[in-house]
DNA sequence: ATGAAAGCGCTAACAG
DNA sequence: CTGTTAGCGCTTTCAT
């Protein structure tokens, strides 16, 4: 039985004394094959251990039935969350899953266009590739970016401006309206480092503007992880001993950089958030776990997986059909309001 | 230039006015082919966007180079660093990765089957496939199996029972050699639960017999999530309440049973690690930022990963050759010393 | 209800 | 150095 290589469909047609499209047939449950002849091929793939090649499927109906994800890297809060989201509905259509991350790669776009190559849909995290690469994918396969802008390809996301603009109402709001009253507020991180910061900046710019207030200073340009946020605290500090009036409340751009000032700030003889308030942005896991707890801005990236694989695989967004190419999925955000803004602990 | 479908192998051919073999020569970088012609070639190849299809390509080589991972879900901490361990040796292939999540579809054993027909190796976690459906499968792929035990497949795992053993070692041995002198030891969790579990109850139990020591009491036969812990926390208080000896270290079969103790007890008037030293299992990211900070076994996910890649991509363990099927490679493990054992913030 | 045969896109001898 | 050709494993008309 065993020669070492997998049977074929012609090992089975040979060994049930039947045709190859049989075999196929009954692989595919075709009503048309008789009840008996059915048997005798089962018992065959069942003897044999047959299960088909996808490959030579796949060569035959020009499908894959599986679905690209191409983040950045294959670590991070998002990535689990977003292929779980994925999955769910590949699961569904029977689709495989395969993953990408190109960091990792030194031929990134090549490897990219290598996994096009084996995939009946593409779905691509913001800032992995090119847009210019985007469009020649976009030739082969249904390709969908998730957390980004493209006129080129469908696009999944949330929009980060109108999250900003809420977050900061919280914070700015009169008393009476469940808001903090803060009037000195600042920004942290570089608007022109990442297209998400950007947008929260221009909606805490927004709000702000909205409340008749204006940034108590440059926001504080660093970059996105714990460790800049550490050292934005340090400069936050050196600045009011020179004598600057403290924020009361801090915007950082992301969940990591509110971590840093977290942990860095009580060192320095600030209390959290009496002295002054953090928030952070996406939600993650930690945020509600830090101490004060974080409050931010959830991020529905399970559903982003679960959008994006649906339209990569056949269009569909989930409510009815939507045609690329000019789609925009925008999946709403969740202000998240914990201790960090001042609000007590319930 | 685009009339749908992408292009073949046999449009670049015609468009460069050669023959498909000299495309296929171009498109592996094959010597042979004249200057001349390899720009005409590759001319046409970029005019017309063309790459070339993995599944002709892999129905000609017999390879897809493609990693199969399988796994229960794609979640929880272990998922995203295994998968980043496997993607380090991938990279260095050119290996893209297929992952499953066992959990979720309906019928795993087809999932499972399917995708070891479209790729060149498959990684499995230990307790998502039956024996079995083992054997079946390393007929036609090289099949890995990480943390678990299997004689038909080879394996790279850690030993759970060294790492138990290492462990309890700390909380019995002699405050003078660097221990805590604990002489009341009990275990948490359901040693004929997982195969896991099993191991590190009987490494428990061999360490605390080589001490001299017998258990306190039963373990706490749990479940293995936060919730468990928390349930067991109860319990125990209940315990001490009626007049039993509350232990002097609770040995949990993972972190995530620690966890639930680490919420639970402070709220019934417990001091920890004082009143009762907890230690996990695995050194999970909050494992560090619990607190008290917890005292665990760190496990070498992604090495297992990298291993395993390794051996499921071809033949080879990372240091040579290693034979399947009796392949068999033990990874160790790490004791971290935190707080919740008994030892000073450092 | 079943079979024969023509591909699907690519590679790899084998010729030339 | 380049072209011809026979498959790789499967699906799918079109016959029968």
């Amino acid at each position: 039985m065993e020669d070492g290589r997998r049977p074929t469909i012609r090992d089975i047609a040979r060994e049930a004394g039947v045709s190859v499209a049989t075999v196929s047939r009954v692989t595919h449950d075709d009503a048309r094959v008789v009840a008996a002849t059915r048997r005798r091929v089962q018992d065959a793939i069942d003897r044999l251990g047959y299960s088909p090649s996808a490959l030579g499927r796949g060569l035959a109906t020009r499908r894959t039935n599986t679905l690209g994800i191409v983040l950045p890297g294959l670590g991070g809060p998002y990535f689990a969350e977003l292929v779980q989201g994925a999955e769910s509905v590949a699961v569904e259509r029977g689709t495989a899953i395969n993953v990408l991350g190109t960091h990792l790669r030194p031929d990134a776009d090549g490897a990219v266009r290598d996994l096009a190559a084996r995939t009946d849909g593409l779905i691509v995290a913001g800032g992995t590739v090119g847009e210019d690469l985007l469009v020649r994918l976009s030739a082969g396969t249904r390709v969908v970016l998730v957390a980004g802008r493209s006129d080129v390809v469908p696009t999944v996301r949330t929009d980060g401006r109108a999250a900003a603009i809420a977050l900061t109402k919280h914070l700015v709001a009169p008393r009476e309206r469940g808001g903090h009253g803060y009037r000195r507020l600042r920004f942290l991180g570089e608007p022109s480092g990442s297209p998400d910061t950007h947008l929260r900046y221009s909606g805490f710019r927004q709000a702000l503007g909205d409340a008749g207030l204006a940034e108590c200073g440059e926001p504080l340009r660093y970059g996105l992880e714990v460790g800049s946020g550490a050292l934005a605290a340090r400069r936050l500090h050196e600045q009011h001993r020179d004598g600057d009036r403290l924020p009361e409340a801090l915007v950082c751009a992301n969940d990591e950089l509110a971590f840093g000032m977290l942990i860095t700030l009580p060192g320095l003889g600030y209390r959290l958030p009496d002295d002054v308030a953090i928030t952070g942005f996406d939600d993650q896991d930690l945020a509600a776990l830090a101490s004060p707890t974080l409050t931010t801005v959830h991020q529905p990236v399970h559903d982003l997986g679960a959008r994006a694989a649906a339209l990569a695989l056949d269009g569909t967004g989930g409510r009815g059909p939507v045609g690329p190419p000019g789609t925009d999925v925008v999946l709403p955000t969740e202000l998240v309001v914990r201790e960090s803004c001042g609000c007590s602990a319930a």
